[in-house]
DNA sequence: CATGAATGAGGCTTCATTCAT
DNA sequence: GATGAATGAAGCCTCATTCAT
C-alpha cells in the first residue's frame, strides 16, 4: 500500500475499491480483471487506484494480508476456551469450513495469488502453519496428541482443509457436506489420537 | 487440439512445442509465457503454433490431459503386484512424491492451470478422484480399511499429497524429507487402519 | 509565475521550490521531473506550487530568467575594471568556465530548456547575444579587436564556450582542464588581435 | 533496433516510419511525439513499430547511428582530394552548413537525443571528435597548421559550427548568411594558421 | 492562503491472432 | 503445409491539473 487514508471518506473509498476487486478476482481471477474494471465497479476514479497502491501486485499483497488476519482471527475466536487439543483442531476445522463459506470469495483470492506469486502465497502459508505447528508441538510435548514431526502434521492437517475447501466451495460451488465433515473429523481423531502407552 | 500429426516429422514437432511450453510455464508462468516465448523456444516457426493448436488455452488443455496420463500410468504401474490396500496406499503416497520430485515442471503447469481455467484443474481431479474413490470403495467394502465416504476419504488423502507436494518441491525447491513421508505413511495408516471389530 | 511572494516566508518557500525544481531537472531532466517530486523535495505541499508558477512550463521559463540574470551579473563582475577588449573576453571566457563549475546544475537545466521550449532557449542566447556584440561592435570601432560582422563574432565566440563547457562539465563531469583553457585564449587572440594596419 | 528487414516492402516500411519520426520529432520534439503518431503519419499499423524497434529509445539510437553515418560522409566526400588543412577545414565547414541547410530536421533530432539522453549524445560527438581530432594532430606534426592540444581544438572548431548551425538554422529557419561564413573562415584561418617561424 | 485528495487523458508496451506469400 | 510479417485492442501506469475542504 502507497498510502493510508486517514479521513473516513479515504477509508471508505479504499474500502469500495478492496471490495470491487475482490468481486472481481472472483468471478474472473487476477490476471482477467483490470485495474479499470476495478475502479469502474467500484465507482471511482481510474487515478484513485493508484493513489492508495503502488501497482496492480500491491494490491494483491494487501488482500492477502487482510485474508490472513481475518482468518486467524476467526479461528481463534472460535475454539477460544477449548482446552483438549483434539477437540481444538475438530472445532477448528468446523470453523475453517465456515469462514471458508463465508468468504469463498477471498478463498479465490488466495488461489489467485499463489498462482500469481508464489513468493506471497508461501508466505501466507508460513505465517499460518508457523503458529499451527507451535501449537501441535506444545500438545504433543503435554502429550495430549501423537508424536510427529510438528511441521509435517501441520502440513498434513491444513492439505485436508485447503483440498476440501477447494474442491467444494470454489470448484462446485457446494457447501461441505456433513458427512464429509464427519469423516474429517473420523480422521483427524484417529490421526492425532494420543499413543497407547504400556 | 486442433491437428494431431500423423508423421514422425509431425509429431517431433508438436513435442518440441510442447516440452518448450512446459519449460516455459515452469519459469514463468502461463500468463507471462507469449506464444513467440514458445516457439522461440521450440526452434519452430511462430506460426507452426497455430497449425496444432486452436488457441492458447487449447495448449494449457492438452498440457493438462498429459499430466493426467503420465500420472496416472506411473502410480498404476508403482503399486502393481501389491494387494494389500494399505500398503498400496503407502506405495501409491511414495510413488506420487517420486513422480512430483521427477515432473516439478509438471506440476507447476497444474497449478497455473488452476489459476486459468478452474474447470480444466476441476476435471483433472475429477479424473483422478473417481478412480481413487472406487478403489477405496472396494477397500471399505472388503473390510481392509476403515469405512468412510469413499469420497471423502479420497479427498483427504490427495489434499494431503497434494499440500505436502506444493509445501516441498514447488515453493521451497526442495525434496520431501523421508521423515515427513515416514510421518505421512504414520497418518495414513491410523486413517486407513481396519475397525476392529468388537 | 503567477504570484510574486511579498513576505519573507513567502520567498523562502517559493527558493525551495526552485533549488528542488534544479536539483531534479538535472538528475532526472525536466520530462522526468514531475511536480509531486519537486515539491516533495522542497519539503512544500503539492498544492503550494500552482501558487506560485501556472503551470509546469511556467517554471521552466522562471529557471531560464534566472540563468539569464545570475550569468550575466557574473560575467559583468569579473571583468569590471578591465579595458583592454581582448583581456575582457579572455577574462570573460575564464569567468563562464568558472561559472558552469560554480552551476553546473544550471547548465543542465538550460540544455533542457533548449530540447523543451525552442523559444524560450533562443530567448536565452539572444539576450546574451545582444548585449555581447554590442560589446564587441564598440572594440571594433575603437579598433581594439578585429573586424567581424559583430553578430558572427559573438556566435563564434559563444559557440566555443558553450561546446566546451557541455563537452567537460555536463558529459564527463570533469573541470576544463587548465591546458584547454590556455589553448582557447590562444585561439582567442588570433581571432581577436588587431588588424595590423599599413 | 530489433528487426533489419530483408525484403524491400520490409525496408520500405522501415523508412516510412523513419522518416515519419523524423518529420514529427522536428516538429513537436521526441517527448511530444508518441508511437501513435509515428505510425499512424507513417501510414502503418501501431504494432508495426515495435516489429522494428525494442522501444521508443531504440528508435532514438537508430536516429543518432543514421545521422553519424550520414553526416561523416557527407563531410568526406566533400573534401575529398584537399591537401591543405586549413582549404580543408574551410571546405568543411561550408560542407557541414550545407548539410545542415539539407538536413535541418537531422540536427533537431540530435538536439532531442542530447536532451533525453546524454549518453548517446556523447558518443555521436565523441565518434566525431576522435576522427576530427586525429586529423588535426596530424596536420600539427606536419606543421600545416598551428599547435594545439588536438582535442581541444577539435572542441573550438565543432563548438563554433554547432553554435551557429543551431542559431541560424533551427531557431530562425534562415540559411547562414554568406558573411558570417565568411567571418567563420577568416576566425578558422586566424586560429589555424601555423606559426611564423624564426 | 494552504493542503492533498481526486481526476482522467494519454503514453508505452505486449501479444494473441490473422493472413498474405 | 509453413512461415513470419502485420494488426490493433487492451493493459498498466504516470502525472499535470483541478478542487473541495
Amino acid at each position: 500500500m502507497k498510502y493510508t487514508p486517514k479521513t473516513e471518506r479515504g477509508k471508505a473509498k479504499l474500502d469500495k475499491i478492496v471490495e470491487a476487486a475482490i468481486d472481481l478476482i472472483y468471478e474472473r481471477g487476477f490476471n482477467n480483471t483490470s485495474i479499470s474494471d476495478i475502479t469502474r465497479n467500484a465507482g471511482v476514479s481510474y487515478g484513485s487506484f493508484y493513489f492508495y497502491f503502488n501497482n496492480k501486485d500491491d494490491l494483491l499483497v494487501e488482500l492477502v494480508r487482510k485474508i490472513n488476519r481475518d482468518l486467524r482471527h476467526y479461528l481463534t475466536e472460535s475454539t477460544k476456551g477449548l482446552k483438549d487439543r483434539v477437540s481444538i483442531e475438530k472445532r477448528g476445522f468446523e470453523a475453517f469450513f465456515e469462514w471458508m463459506q463465508k468468504n469463498k470469495k477471498l478463498y479465490k483470492v488466495l488461489i489467485e495469488a499463489e498462482a500469481n506469486n508464489l513468493q506471497l502465497y508461501a508466505w501466507h502459508y508460513k505465517k499460518l502453519a508457523e503458529r499451527y505447528s507451535q501449537r501441535l508441538k506444545e500438545a504433543m510435548e503435554r502429550g495430549e496428541i501423537a508424536t510427529y514431526d510438528p511441521e509435517a502434521l501441520s502440513f498434513i492437517l491444513m492439505g485436508i482443509a485447503d483440498f476440501i475447501a477447494k474442491r467444494y466451495i470454489l470448484w462446485d460451488g457446494k457447501e461441505v457436506p456433513p458427512t464429509v465433515i464427519k469423516d474429517v473429523e473420523k480422521a483427524l481423531e484417529r490421526i492425532l489420537s494420543a499413543e497407547r502407552e504400556g
